[in-house]
DNA sequence: CTAAACTTGACCGGGTGAGTCGGGAAATAT
DNA sequence: ATATTTCCCGACTCACCCGGTCAAGTTTAG
């Protein structure tokens, strides 16, 4: 899971979508606007979500995108994977000529990793469209909330 | 909380630190050595770690670095914080000129990565140097393992 | 036919993270 | 004192890749 901005934009995009679609098609354009993102960029965008099977979009004047499913059945881990494929972070290749495993204390790190992955993953799969459509995010789990003025706050990056 | 291949560096680094050491300080040479990086990136590295009170130097002939404190009291999300200062996620500052609150549908998604951003940071600071350097990684809370190839396991590139 | 929309692919520029280099200062050993 | 080992620091380079643009298409509606 490769968390960039384009990740960001496209949940963006798609709560957008959620929240005006009735049935009909909205055009990206009407996205751009709203979601103050470039219309070339989003086209770029949603070619990846169609081909993830997350939206069909419907050509020719009047169309636009709609949702492939009910925006409840979209975990937002899916629309992260669709434009942002994936992309090895630790540099133990699983075939390599040993490259982790069997050289002894190197990659002590490798689990580490591979659980935050997970938790990432994890979190990010538990939380639908829809939820983030209408504002009811948070709570997964009796979350400790840090203090509202940053400081402990993890703001983040989501890196090479 | 910014994730790169720095931090993951540290982490290493770290880890092979509490692992040699004995109360002597180790030279970065061979922790180099060892991890495979090259000493001027750890020189690099280090310094931050150093300025972040995670490890302690000493200089000249059998020199090197300790760790500040035990390793059972050093948290990852210490050692990420030290050399990854946090850049800001959302693009969304706080004073900024009506950035994000007070803009009906914009940032619904605000949310959603403030929360990943704690659960991120969450996890991190909940194991210990000690438990990575010993290879006790896992189980934060009956996590689901996904199956053991790739498919929905994810890999992460923490980004820009 | 014509216009509205999506589709595709090539392209680019800047930022930034990874990694290097060279010089310096402290401590120790001889 | 001199040499050696080690940390210390800042400037520098380099390449990648993300965010974003442009310019053709193609499909459909009217």
């Amino acid at each position: 899971m490769k968390l960039s901005t384009r990740g960001r934009y496209a949940v963006m995009a798609m709560a957008d979508l959620a929240n005006k679609s009735r049935g009909q098609p909205i055009p990206l354009a009407a996205i751009a606007q709203r979601q103050e993102i470039s219309l070339s960029y989003l086209e770029q965008l949603f070619g990846k979500l169609r081909r993830g099977h997350l939206v069909n979009s419907v050509r020719g004047p009047g169309g636009g995108y709609k949702l492939a499913r009910d925006a409840t059945d979209i975990r937002i881990s899916d629309i992260i994977l669709a434009v942002d494929e994936p992309i090895r972070a630790t540099r133990c290749q699983p075939g390599s000529p040993m490259g982790c495993r069997g050289n002894k204390s190197r990659c002590l790190t490798h689990d580490l990793w591979e659980e935050l992955g997970n938790q990432i993953y994890l979190y990010l799969s538990s939380v639908s469209l829809e939820e983030v459509r209408c504002g009811r995010v948070l709570g997964t789990s009796g979350l400790i909330r840090h203090g509202e003025t940053g400081q402990g706050t993890a703001d983040l990056r989501v890196i090479r």
